[in-house]
DNA sequence: TTTTTGACTGAGTACTCATTCAGTTTTTAC
DNA sequence: GTAAAAACTGAATGAGTACTCAGTCAAAAA
């Protein structure tokens, strides 16, 4: 238990590093053994098969990020439900800013190439994304109750919130746009969406 | 000229195709040297490396997706901005479904990985992402000044309502979700960001 | 003390793959 | 028609890869 536990872990988290920054073909077996010192047939030890260990990466990741946004959530008092939507956008933004490479994870396509043929790996992600999107839902939900929310369908409203504020993540994350510059104008649109007299 | 194009442009349709479906690690040249029915040394006689023949595939999707967009709305006439803005969504949501496997390129995480040490690659994202938020913005300048949208900041609003109109083809493409099942909902979500009281 | 167990090792295996190149065929130029 | 150039071929190369397995070792069980 001691140093196998350890062991088995530090190859996690290594991996998770790597895989995160370089994809999965891009990391070797032995660029993980290399990094964890650790011997090669170890990692075949713990891990069945270099998929299987990916499949741990993402697993992990997922109790991750739904524990610490559920902490988040229950720790802090929002006045309304828009607050609330507020709250949880801007601590999307804050943790794929603070682990910007874990939220790599996210958008590796390699995952939705597994997930086609691994009902396992396609679960892993359905259950990151609906409990993402449920967070939005249930403040649209409250916020509706409050009144400080119109009368929308807060499930399509939710996906589609939570759609803008992952592709901004993306587009951060790919250098392509910066998160930051365009903050204000995010949370206007969403007050926008959920707000504006239904047509 | 007769054959020699003809083989350089088949290496690079079928590249195109296999790449999309699988990606750039699940296809080997001889994948594509098999699909195209010449030898493994022709690719490299026309393409001098997996890696430039994979650019040259994306090079030739800008190309084509740039001119499609605007060949579309040359042809089409707008009452008024706000319509041209509906018209530039439903028509990226069009192309995305016609050529879905295409689309995939823009998903694929590697471009962005080759993007980090190759200023060229980096080139295209930023031609075929700046030139598509573009057209989004002209309808916006275009709605601003037949009053059919509000005096919102048009350049950071059209990376807005683009990078929400491609998340949802992405989660589309990804099986997470459908995207007619959600389109009115974004259509009324876009007039809702154009033209709400700003505040 | 002896035995057993389970974590761990790393050289070895069997393979895939991008790339090369010496040579052949086809096209173009004169 | 002939020479030069260009297009094309596919077997060979060599650098990698995931994964195996016979064996080491330390600690727990007997």
């Amino acid at each position: 238990m001691p140093r196998s536990h350890t062991k088995k872990e530090a190859i996690l988290r290594e991996a998770t590093n790597l895989f995160s920054e370089h994809g999965y073909w891009d990391t070797s077996i032995s660029d993980i053994s290399k990094a964890t010192s650790v011997a090669d047939g170890t990692i075949f030890y713990h891990f069945h098969s270099k998929e299987e260990l990916f499949l741990a990466v993402l697993k992990n990741f997922k109790e991750k990020l739904i524990s610490a946004f559920s902490a988040h959530l229950n720790s802090h008092e929002f006045e309304t439900g828009m607050d609330m939507v507020e709250g949880a956008i801007s601590f999307y933004l804050s943790q794929a800013n603070k682990m910007e490479k874990r939220f790599f994870l996210l958008h590796r396509h390699h995952y939705y190439q597994i997930a086609e043929h691994n009902p396992n790996c396609w679960q892993h992600l359905e259950e990151i994304y609906s409990s993402l999107i449920d967070i939005f839902e249930q403040a649209i939900r409250i916020g509706q109750k409050d009144r400080s929310i119109k009368a929308v369908d807060a499930s399509k409203k939710a996906f589609l919130i939570f759609t803008l504020v992952d592709g901004i993540v993306r587009f951060n994350t790919y250098k392509l746009y910066r998160a930051d510059a365009i903050y204000d104008e995010l949370i206007d649109s969403c007050r926008s969406i959920l707000q504006s007299p239904t047509n």
